[in-house]
DNA sequence: CGTGTAAGGAATTCTGACACG
DNA sequence: CGTGTAAGGAATTCTGACACG
């Protein structure tokens, strides 16, 4: 993965996204009403923007507004909901660790593309490499130093 | 993964995501007019929604717009930086397909994490597994018939 | 071409109160 | 407890025009 590649995947400005509340009442079927009480009790929190009085929502809280919803449809009280979604946080932030400590750098050439996923572990000299032929994915094994 | 987890997945709604012009301007540094001058260009589009008469972008769109202004930055005319960014959004089309073919499921115990990647086509017999030690994440097989 | 600004109106969000239960 | 609503004001976004270059 090349110097460019890499500072554009850290462009990806998923850590720097504020939504308004209606953004985030359309994405999660949760009311605005709902938001605001839920962020008066503490289980959310919005951020705050220098120079606007508005509210706005990082991301991660969307997420956490999501999960709370589903854990409501499923018959749980506002406390027992929000408390199982700072479990399912919790899930997600294991995720994300795997594919930022992962991922070294994908090539796409005639359509095939190849993810480096770094060293094998149980062979060391070896790399883990994803590759799709067909628009299947598949691993296959390389040595890079040939 | 069980069904359960799937399913929060698939709830998480990036697809659903829409953001104001104000957000979108904050998240990447792009002015509020220059969006507006790219979208009646045609290098970004604005999601129409119902009842709504102002601007709603998609993330894609917001990623678009990041891509677009580091290629600005490079020094590009906009009509070549629009360009170029469209090769982008190709890359990173990629790399969703990946993860959404291979991700077969998350599992956490004790701190301990194990992501299950399904077949390792070397050896079909066995699945790829990513496990966390420590905060690292090693590879390894295993033998789901075992 | 590509972006900024001032202007007046339209759409969105704000808070605090109150209703329902 | 948890959510909805009406109300008036505040903050945000709209379009079309014009400036600069």
């Amino acid at each position: 993965m090349n110097e460019e590649q890499r500072a554009l995947l850290k462009n990806v400005p998923i850590e720097n996204l504020i939504f308004g509340i209606g953004d985030v009442a359309s994405a999660t079927g949760v009311s605005q009403s709902q938001i605001r009480y839920w962020e008066s009790k503490g289980y959310i929190s919005s951020e705050v923007v220098k120079g606007s009085k508005n509210r706005k929502f990082s991301y991660k809280t969307v997420i956490k507004v999501q999960h709370i919803k589903v854990f409501l449809d499923d018959g749980y009280t506002l406390v027992g909901a929000a408390k199982q979604a700072q479990k399912r946080d919790e899930y997600f932030d294991t995720l994300r660790t795997f594919f930022e400590s992962r991922f070294e750098g994908l090539e796409i050439n005639d359509g095939e593309a190849e993810i480096d996923m770094g060293t094998f572990d149980p062979e060391p000299r070896k790399h883990l490499i994803a590759q799709r032929i067909d628009n299947k994915w598949q691993f296959k094994l390389i040595d890079p130093m040939n």
